[in-house]
DNA sequence: ACATGAAAATGATCAGATCACTTGGTCATT
DNA sequence: AATGACCAAGTGATCTGATCATTTTCATGT
């Protein structure tokens, strides 16, 4: 029965996706963590399964959930998180991606800056890990994975900026179709030359030179970005 | 392990959301159009009606599609967008806030000396709207609007930079939350001041002059900055 | 100790029905 | 003719209950 005493005007899809989101709240749960039976929570919060079910799948669409197939409901990795990279975006277009790359060119350089200021000493050294695992994938030549590690080696620089927002920021224009930019990245060709530029970035943040990491990182940036509009100007 | 390339066992709900938005994109629907019943789709997909809301929610949950009882099923207005708010984001602690405010503190400056260069006219005409609509609502003391607003000014500056994916940034980092920044702002209490702020940023961009439009809005938010740290060590 | 396989837990999908809201049109009143 | 009350069709929201598919657990046999 739907005797409904209450008052509330919001959906109660709304209600259940914020309540959902409070519970896993209220428990501490992390990321990873299993949350509860889609059956459980229907029963908790006195409504169907199918409406549980929806209620979840807006929470999965944002990654603040995951369910798996016989196993369960699980905490995602973006709980909690401000700004994300849409999960539904389709490719973009060439001059979208232009003016991603500008983005980038603008908001990552003072990133840079910061992180030499800040120096959070977890991230610094995941960038280390990240340039040796770049130094093995290039004498291998897995020119794919590389690419994904490069784009590792940026998010770890955002996050030594200890700003978390800011990493949410570089990370969502970072992933956005990997694998657009990498097709073109791969014209680049000089790969040797894009380590040596990350390993000078994270000498410049190591060292604490603000203004050099900026430097490098608009330097580096702007390289790429010159040889992408070359290439769409030359096809 | 994430699926290295090669054979992806999609679920059907994957698909069906993929499908929905490809439709979407074939009929080349715009923001507000009427998409299609749900009974409808069901039908057309060949799948049951809670499946097809799921793979609906699924949209709905970053704006891509809307829901509207007892009217239909729209075409939401971030079908396209590359960065987005976390729409499921929770009330940010104060520290939290402080990062979001130093973000834009970082972000804002150099998009407003890019929008002084580039000078996208509609958003220029926008910029003044918010300008003469804030004045009125200082006059008529309506604090929480003016607040929209003032937000809304910003956006506007980012989208005069002609750069939609520095635009969706700051809106990303503006929209989140408002109303707890805004809680904030209305310590800071000089709004007369922050509108004059705002004017000489608009004038500085109209002008072209690029290193005044960074230094303006580089003060301006370090501003609002200094008063929050403030506001938070002394409660 | 190990491998096997049944059983339980859990998510995925289906089917049909009923309730609630929106919209557009009908029709009486003015 | 203009207005407002009312009704009916379309559509989303939610429920009930069942069945299929996958993962996990654990008793069992070797």
């Amino acid at each position: 029965m739907s005797a409904t005493g209450g008052v509330v005007r919001r959906s109660l899809l709304d209600d259940l996706a914020t309540s959902m989101l409070a519970l896993i709240a209220e428990r501490k749960l992390a990321p990873g963590d299993q949350f509860e039976a889609v059956r459980s929570l229907a029963e908790r919060f006195k409504v169907a399964v199918p409406t549980v079910r929806e209620a979840l799948r807006r929470l999965e669409a944002t990654g603040a959930v995951e369910l798996r197939h016989g196993s369960g409901v699980y905490v995602g990795p973006n709980v909690g998180r401000l700004v994300l990279a849409n999960p539904l975006a389709l490719a973009p277009s060439p001059d979208r991606l232009v003016e991603l790359l500008q983005a980038r060119a603008l908001i990552e350089p003072p990133v840079a800056a910061l992180a030499a200021q800040t120096r959070a000493e977890v991230a610094l050294e995941q960038m280390a890990k990240d340039l040796d695992a770049a130094a093995e994938l290039i004498a291998s030549g897995d020119h794919a994975q590389l690419a994904e590690v490069n784009m590792d080696f940026h998010r770890s620089l955002a996050q030594a900026s200890g700003n978390a927002t800011l990493a949410e920021v570089v990370e969502s224009v970072t992933v956005v179709n990997v694998r657009e930019q990498l097709e073109i990245l791969h014209i680049h060709g000089d790969r040797q030359a894009d380590l040596d530029e990350h390993r000078a970035i994270y000498d410049a943040v190591r060292s604490g030179d603000a203004d050099l990491a900026e430097l490098l990182t608009r330097e580096h940036l702007d390289g790429v970005l010159a040889v992408i509009n070359e290439r769409l100007q030359h096809p």
